[in-house]
RNA sequence: GCGGGUGUGGCGGAAUGGCAGACGCGCAUGAUUUAGGAUCAUGUGUCUUUGACGUGGAGGUUCGAGUCCUCUCACCCGCACCA
């Protein structure tokens, strides 16, 4: 008699199996091996890695199970898998327990690593652990460090100041995609404006590149791609030159052919001109309040589109180089600095803000695009901004041009007049890396009296974080405060000097850790470059959609300059990309917060490791968010046990005495019973490699392995006198079904395929190969087919499965429920799907 | 406002334009008589049940629509004064 289903007993077992062994273990290639890592050859499965906050969470296990299925399925497909594991360990949740407990950040991450590490071992991921890596350690930074120092001397990396995003609470400065309507990503407090020298990577230059290349990538969510794009925001236009007195501004408009519409023009609160065109006039006063209360204004409310607008007239007036007009020159909050020039022709009568900007200042509005009956009055005059297509009107010699020729032909003829250009502008600004905060990467520039800017030397590399004893911040970077680090000598002429006292976003960490798995090892370089030739880029990335602009468009972009660079071969890191949907419980996102939080461990506790993963894999498709259910998980249990006993039980009944893998018998000797089973079996080896290989459909592929078990189940009970089948050839067909079951659960529940696995006599589960169906046998001899008359089902029929066309129509004919409805009536077409049904339409 | 997505039993969810509801949960009845979280069998969309109606709603294309097209409603996500 077998033991039962014990889970904690056989997933400890294995594990220690798998830890021993080093069965994860990806060597990298030697130097005979081929560099390249194309073909079926390597493979490199990712999951985004875990930020170690304090333990894994149910997301977690939904992430790295998947990619596990994936990992163990492509090693049964014969290549070689990295699949590794790492840390994100830098960041604001390990310094704000630092500010509490007076705990060092390292301490409490590296506590928190080890918890999370030893959750993802005890859930039986195949990872190879010895490439282990976590970016606060400085043999991780000090080549984020490196890295840094390869963009700056490109000139990639630089200061400046500027206007930036301030989070009150953080006590930093945020990038422009931390900052989520005017809130900040983390902690949602309103978000400030605050002018300060900062570092930036210079983005924007690969903008171009960063729309183009998403046709190298090979599957990628469309709607990452759209966030991406709709990010960058690229717009075509024209900047076209506006004169005020002996000032030369320029706009960007995407509507040169409007020109001639322009009845104002509108600077930004910020833009540095209006201080001087005010000067001494009776609207200064005005004007300075005015921009003084603009910039005072927090994000979300100068952000608002439901806020009336807001301005205020300079008294001066600007020349619109079309037709020579003076136009009055506005501040209005709602043109942006940080968007194109900072000012902007208006023209109210084809642009929803300038015209309601318009109106409520009375300003002149003018139709230059032929406009629909329903947006003007009884008079004709315009009551509403129209921005569609239409021939231009009061525009002079371009009078009659459709939109888009009237867009080039004005550009182009200011452009004679050295008036306007065509011009491209995009959303994206460059990437604010700064950050007033502790725990995270020092940036390796130190300041010098006399040599301004320095590198640190790379030999001098890692530039170690210092040990602090207040982490609070202050409105400047705890490192300031550290007088023996932040004082220092100038690398190039040894006098006094100051490092920089910020430290890097924690985005600079992940954007190429990636790279780093390749060679963990090597502290004499970032890493190395065939292994990385051979390894990446990445097959298959799986992650959260939170990371679709973030994370991935900052790692393309660095994977992009690398290349530039010379130091990667490829222009985009993640071939595949695989977003999951979260896990819910009660209607919400799980957060300690709402008290909703589901825990991993208990669930492992109680069911097991392979209980969780089969599961969380069966909630629904692996995109999808889904909603936990404690009772979905104990029927997941149940089958696991059902095929527990299933398998066991076969043993027991000497299935398996034999080691060799059992045989089917001869096709013509396989009853319609036998048969049955066999098809069975061979349509579940296809349907479970489709969903794994080519769907990312867990949930369904695991239907169909309860499908099997079933048919198994089944088929013994129909074996009346002997439990397992009367004859020898039953006895192999239940074996190879049986075995197939085994070996096509094991990826989603490993522990318990390698313990059945080896209980039938065999070895290592995990290196076998992967079923293939039998074309044979994917098809049953005879289908049923369900039989309609004019499109409702009357009947079935059963006919052989290579029936001809005629032969299934005759027999569906006949067929009582159909002949009834066919008495009588004049066929008038007849429609055969081979396999599934029969349409015969009647009159 | 713009862009994207989703709507199917009591629940999670299945369905290359071809038998809607696979698989699982839950529930019901029965069997074992139950010390282990059970197990096994059968059933389980709705209704006025010889049949009809059913995939948010209304139209359309088609022999045939959950699936394609048009309009519409609800919810979710992203962006949001981007000139």
């Amino acid at each position: 008699m077998a033991a039962t289903y014990d889970p904690e007993r056989i997933e400890t077992k294995w594990q220690e199996v798998w830890e021993r062994e080093e069965t994860f273990f990806a060597p990298n290639p030697t130097a005979e091996e081929p560099a390249s890592g194309e073909g079926p050859g390597s493979t490199y499965v990712l999951e985004m890695f875990p930020y170690p906050s304090g333990s894994a969470h149910m997301g977690h296990v939904k992430n790295y199970t998947m990619g596990d299925v994936v990992a163990r399925y492509r090693r049964h497909k014969g290549q070689r898998v990295l699949h590794p594991m790492g840390y994100d360990a830098f960041g604001l949740n390990s310094e704000n327990v630092a500010i509490q407990t007076g705990e060092h950040p390292a301490a409490f991450t590296e506590r928190a690593i080890s918890t999370i590490n030893r959750q993802l071992r005890r859930l039986g991921v195949a990872i190879d652990w010895s490439r282990e890596l976590a970016t606060c350690r400085p043999d991780y930074y000090k080549w984020t460090q490196w890295l840094f120092i390869q963009f700056y001397n490109k000139g990639l990396a630089y200061k400046k100041e500027a206007p930036v995003n301030w989070c009150p609470s953080c006590q930093t400065v945020l990038a422009n995609e931390q900052v989520i309507q005017g809130v900040c990503e983390r902690c949602d407090s309103a978000v400030e404006a605050k002018k300060l020298r900062q570092w930036f990577f210079r983005i924007t230059d690969y903008a171009e590149r960063l729309l183009a290349d998403f046709d190298k990538l090979e599957s990628w969510p469309e709607r990452v791609i759209t966030m991406q794009r709709n990010w960058i925001g690229r717009s075509e236009g024209a900047e076209v030159v506006f004169t005020v007195g002996e000032h030369e501004i320029t706009v960007f408009t995407t509507r040169p052919d409007t020109l001639f519409g322009a009845t104002f023009f509108i600077l930004a609160p910020e833009h540095p001109l209006v201080d001087e065109l005010v000067q001494g006039s009776v609207y200064e006063a005005e004007v300075r309040s005015y921009v003084v209360a603009a910039m005072g204004m927090s994000a979300i409310d100068r952000a608002s589109t439901e806020k009336e607008k807001t301005g205020v007239f300079t008294g001066r007036h600007a020349v619109n180089p079309v037709n020579g007009a003076l136009i009055p020159i506005y501040i209005a909050d709602y043109v942006l600095m940080d968007y194109g020039t900072g000012a902007i022709m208006a023209v109210p009568g084809h642009d929803e803000r300038d015209y309601a900007f318009a109106r409520k200042y009375g300003l002149p509005v003018v139709e230059v695009i032929e406009s629909p009956a329903e947006f003007k009055d009884d008079a004709g005059e315009l009551t509403a901004a129209y921005a569609g297509d239409g021939l231009l009107v009061n525009s002079g010699r371009f009078d009659g041009l459709p939109k888009t020729e009237g867009i080039r032909a004005v550009t182009e003829w200011l452009r004679e007049q050295g008036k306007a250009d065509f011009a491209v502008n995009y959303k994206l600004r460059d990437w604010l890396l700064s950050r007033q905060r502790y725990w995270g990467c020092p940036i390796p520039i130190v300041y010098c009296e006399t040599c301004g800017e320095t590198a640190v030397p790379e030999e001098q590399l890692p530039l170690l974080l210092p040990e602090i004893r207040d982490y609070a911040p202050k409105g400047k970077s705890p490192l300031a405060a550290a007088e023996h680090w932040i004082n220092t000598t100038c690398p190039t002429c040894g006098g006094a000097a100051t490092r920089d006292p910020d430290t890097m976003d924690t985005f600079v960490d992940s954007s190429w850790y990636y790279l780093r798995y390749a060679s963990p090892w090597r502290d004499d370089v970032a890493f190395d470059r065939a292994a990385v030739d051979y390894w990446l880029p990445v097959d298959q990335y799986i992650g959260g959609v939170e990371h679709a602009i973030l994370h991935l468009m900052y790692s393309r972009f660095f994977t992009k300059v690398l290349y530039d660079l010379g130091l990667v071969g490829f222009e985009e890191p993640f071939r595949n990309l695989f977003t999951q949907g979260m896990i819910y419980y009660k209607g919400a996102k799980m957060s300690k917060s709402k008290g909703n939080v589901v825990n991993p461990d208990e669930h492992v506790a109680r069911y097991g490791a392979d209980s969780l993963r089969s599961y969380i894999m069966f909630m629904g498709p692996g995109e999808s968010d889904v909603e936990w259910n404690d009772k979905g998980i104990e029927g997941t249990f149940r089958f696991l046990t059902r095929v527990w006993r299933q398998v066991t039980e076969a043993i027991d009944a000497g299935l398996f005495a034999s080691t060799a893998p059992r045989r089917l018998p001869d096709e013509t000797a396989l009853t319609p019973r036998m048969r049955g089973l066999v098809v069975k079996t061979n349509q579940v080896i296809e349907k479970v490699t489709m969903d794994i290989a080519e769907r990312f459909h867990f949930n369904t592929a695991l239907a169909a392995i309860m499908e099997l078990n079933n048919e198994i189940t089944a088929f013994r009970g129909s074996a009346e006198d002997e439990e397992f089948g009367r004859t020898q050839d039953e006895a192999a067909v239940l074996a190879v079904a049986t075995e197939t079951l085994v070996r096509l659960l094991e990826p989603f529940a490993p522990h318990l395929g390698a313990e059945l696995w080896e209980m039938m006599g065999r070895e290592r589960v995990w290196d076998e190969p992967w079923p293939v169906a039998d074309p044979r046998f994917l098809a049953h001899e005879t289908v049923e087919l369900a039989v309609q008359v004019n499109g409702r089902v009357r009947d079935r029929v059963t006919v052989p499965a290579a029936a001809s066309r005629e032969d299934v129509l005759a027999a569906a004919k006949q067929v009582p429920g159909v002949a009834k409805h066919l008495d009588g009536m004049s066929l008038v077409k007849e429609i055969v799907v081979p396999g599934k049904l029969v349409n015969l339409v009647v009159r």
